[in-house]
DNA sequence: GAGTTTGAAACT
DNA sequence: CAGTTTCAAACTC
């Protein structure tokens, strides 16, 4: 499964996103089945839930001439805010679109004439020419073909909440606003076809009404993959963890059958809220994904967003999650969760995510039973539990993320992952049903606590984990869990959350800041609930040997598939690079390899082939390990993260984050870090003397030396490369071939004695010419005869030679 | 390879 | 936050 493209994750700079580019899908069918679409040069943009207290831009247009292709923004915020649209009277949002442009977005809104909007809360209407219906939240402006999508005030999220029988979320109200599941392939757009369901806008659906018909779409990706439709209805054996967290954006279409022009989404995500009214800092923002809808159906259209549940309703203010690598803290993206749902004709997909945000704890949860997009996976069980989830989580107060990538088919291996800092978490769970109760004090906890099913993994898991830096992960069996009582367990959705290890509550690593490269694994020691931090690396060494066990329990599935994930860029090398390049080793003495003066331990990895001394970074320490963990977080939440990011805009793309603070090297040695990234110093160093700038006449020597060395290095490598070739080649040839009944002759005839014979012919012919005063053209003709001569001589021979060895030999 | 230099990390 | 110490890598010889 390819969720959002971990490498395009990590190039997304933080800053980006500011409005998503929006790209236009060739082309789909609108009959919603057998979606045809092709891939289009990059709208892969990574989905973005988060809401940086920033506005959330839904844009969604219509080209009315080309093929569209559904675009479908599902929003399943596991912690809460999400779009409240609601099909249905008074909680439905529809839209019908003309062939223009509609912005959804939180930003200051002027409705048009042209516009009908629903506000889902209040159900309030305003209708223009346009056909559009939106709910309140959304502003409509003709006059630019956008419709803006506001948020709905927190007040109103709750009212609807209550109005839908469900009590509104409490979990992190603040920053957490809209959260947007994008089922999709990496680097492509989520297209979310319509289908001529023929429900009709307005119906309404309430999270109570599981018997009101419900808008569904499918969800395409642009390479024409069905990922999966999604359905809103509550009757879809939605948990309670779901109902109260999956929140849908739901589009059904209404499709008339003569309609024809096509109609495109573009959900535009706005991060940086510059310029924003206050109003837009606590709208969702949907960002990142260009939908286009190719069904033939005539403007005006009607499209629906609806959400199943009022409960969820997204305009809890100060909810954020965010999809994408954001610095916003408290995001949480949800990428690509697309399944195709079993069997049912109507296919429906819960995509409940539960994340605690700037805490530690991060759930996933899908019921139904999904494959990754591009890990083909058997569903054979029924539990509808999706093997792998996918989600990112935005860093706190930072630009990190993590994703939960699908691994294989086992249901019990959940990874995180952090592009561009090379975060790589994983969850070890398995799908027992064993109960248990939440710890209570557990902060990671508390914002998926209430009426959220957790499940306690027990048995032993084997992992199959893509590392960051393409290193194949392959088994890692965890220790058995400790402390049951910790966890609760939803029969249904199979929710699976790892909890921290009961000995060492108070050194869980938090999710956002885990060092680089870090899998969470069952901790050591552990009875039943635990984990350990492991890194990625660490998990590919061990696969690498053997299986190392550390659990007692044995029930291993036997999870073939190894993902090697997306390469990550780091610290401004590409993932391929630091791939390729070995790490060093390390050579501390005393740190035992715990502190960030150690580089391995400073990247999150395992010291392996190190010189260390008295070295704890490593399994068999590992509760030193994760104490030290916390120690550096707790000193510098940043301690983990790449030291090399996303500059300013007019900057060089990369700088160093901190800055250096050389004093005496110029930042011209490796002493510097800037110079070290090769990058130059930025206006955040505090360096003495820099000489590490764009124009510096040092720098540019060393560049020149540098490159001149490296040219030199290749040159010399191509050199003996081709003298290797060359040489191979030669004996390839001159081989002796006795053997063969024809070919070359041998070369070993060539002997010594014969050439000082021929040397002496050609010598003899040589005075024979001066003797009869040959002129020189003659002399060197008769020398170059005789040269002749000798040859044919040597090659009768070796011919007669062969023969006879031939006859000896047979 | 030993010793020195350097600057980040850690500590006070 | 600033100054000092510790540390390991980078560098020099």
């Amino acid at each position: 499964m390819d969720v959002v493209s971990p490498e395009l994750n990590s190039l997304l700079p933080d800053e980006i996103m500011d409005t998503e580019a929006i790209e236009e899908v060739p082309h789909s069918q609108s009959d919603g089945s057998a979606v045809q679409s092709e891939p289009t040069h990059d709208t892969s943009v990574p989905m973005e839930t988060d809401a940086p207290m920033s506005s959330e831009v839904l844009s969604i247009y219509s080209n009315a001439t080309s093929v569209e292709h559904i675009q479908t923004v599902t929003t399943s915020a596991a912690t809460d805010s999400t779009l409240s649209v609601i099909p249905g009277s008074q909680s439905s949002i529809t839209i019908s679109t003309s062939p223009t442009l509609f912005t959804i977005k939180p930003a200051l809104v002027t409705s048009t004439a042209t516009t009908k909007t629903t506000d889902s809360v209040t159900g309030t209407t305003v209708s223009t020419s346009g056909m559009q219906k939106l709910t309140t939240p959304f502003a409509i402006s003709a006059a630019n073909h956008q419709i803006i999508l506001n948020k709905l005030a927190s007040s109103q999220a709750t009212e609807a909440a209550k109005a839908a029988g469900t009590p509104p979320q409490v979990i992190k109200q603040e920053g957490q606003k809209l959260l947007v599941t994008a089922i999709g392939k990496t680097g492509q757009p989520i297209v979310l076809q319509l289908p001529h369901t023929g429900n009709k806008p307005g119906v309404s659906q309430t999270s109570g009404d599981t018997k009101s018909p419900t808008p569904q779409f499918k969800v395409v990706t642009i390479g024409g993959r069905e990922l999966k439709p999604v359905v809103g209805s509550p009757g879809n054996q939605m948990t309670t963890l779901q109902a109260q967290q999956l929140k849908t954006v739901q589009i059904p279409k209404n499709t008339p059958a003569s309609s024809a022009a096509p109609i495109k989404f573009i959900i535009t995500k706005t991060v940086n809220s510059k310029g924003l009214s206050p109003q837009t800092s606590v709208t969702p923002v949907i960002a990142g994904r260009v939908m286009t809808q190719t069904s033939p159906v005539m403007s005006p259209k009607t499209i629906t967003l609806s959400e199943p549940h009022n409960t969820t309703i997204s305009s809890i203010p100060g909810k954020k999650i965010a999809i994408s690598p954001l610095k916003t803290p408290s995001k949480v993206t949800v990428v690509s969760v697309a399944s195709p749902t079993s069997n049912t004709s109507q296919k429906s997909v819960a995509l409940p995510v539960s994340v605690a945000l700037g805490q530690q704890i991060l759930a996933v949860q899908q019921s139904t039973p999904a494959s990754p997009v591009k890990v083909a996976t058997s569903q054979t069980t029924a539990q509808n539990i999706k093997p792998v989830q996918s989600v990112t989580v935005g860093g706190v107060g930072g630009s990190q993320f993590k994703t939960i990538i699908p691994l294989a088919t086992q249901p019990n291996v959940q990874q995180i992952q952090v592009p561009g800092s090379r975060f790589h978490y994983v969850r070890l769970v398995t799908a027992t049903t064993a109960s248990a109760a939440i710890q209570p004090g557990a902060p990671n906890t508390s914002s998926v606590a209430a009426g959220k099913p957790l499940v306690v993994n027990a048995g032993a898991v084997r992992m199959s984990v893509p590392v960051v830096q393409a290193q194949t992960m392959k088994q890692v069996a965890p220790k058995p869990l400790t402390s049951a009582p910790q966890v609760v367990t939803t029969s249904q959705t199979q929710q699976r959350l790892i909890m921290p290890a009961t000995p060492l509550p108070q050194i869980q690593p938090n999710f956002t800041n885990l060092p680089p490269g870090t899998v969470l694994a069952s901790a050591p020691g552990g009875s039943n609930v635990g984990y350990a931090v492991v890194p990625a690396q660490y998990v590919t060494q061990l696969q690498q040997s053997q299986f190392v066990t550390l659990a007692s329990s044995s029930s291993f599935p036997a999870s073939s598939s190894i993902q090697t994930q997306a390469k990550l860029p780091y610290n401004g090398v590409s993932a391929a690079e630091t791939t390729s390049r070995p790490r060093k080793p390390c050579n501390c003495t005393k740190s035992q390899c715990l502190k960030l003066y150690c580089d391995c331990f400073a990247n999150g990895e395992f010291c392996s082939n190190c010189n260390c001394n008295n070295c704890f970074n490593n399994l068999e320490h590992e509760t030193e390990r994760l104490k030290a963990i916390k120690t550096c977080l707790d000193r510098n939440p940043e301690a983990f993260k790449p030291k090399i990011g996303k500059g300013k805009e007019g900057e060089s793309d990369r700088r160093h984050s901190k800055g250096c603070n050389c004093k005496r090297s110029g930042c011209l040695k490796n002493y510097c870090e800037c110079y070290e990234a090769k990058i130059m110093c930025s206006s955040i160093c505090k360096c003495v003397g820099c000489k590490n700038f764009e124009e510096s006449p040092e720098r540019k020597t060393l560049m020149h030396l540098a490159d001149a060395a490296e040219v030199r290095v290749q040159q010399q490598t191509a050199a003996k490369t081709k003298l290797s070739s060359q040489i191979s080649d030669l004996l390839m040839r001159t081989t002796p071939i006795i053997s063969s009944g024809g070919g070359r002759l041998p070369y070993t005839f060539v002997t010594k004695e014969v050439l000082e014979a021929t040397c002496e012919c050609l010598l003899e012919q040589a005075k024979r010419a001066e003797q009869t005063h040959q002129p020189q053209e003659e002399a060197e003709r008769m020398i170059l005869e005789e040269f002749g001569h000798c040859l044919m001589s040597i090659i009768s021979s070796a011919g007669k030679a062969k023969a006879d060895c031939a006859s000896i030999n047979c």
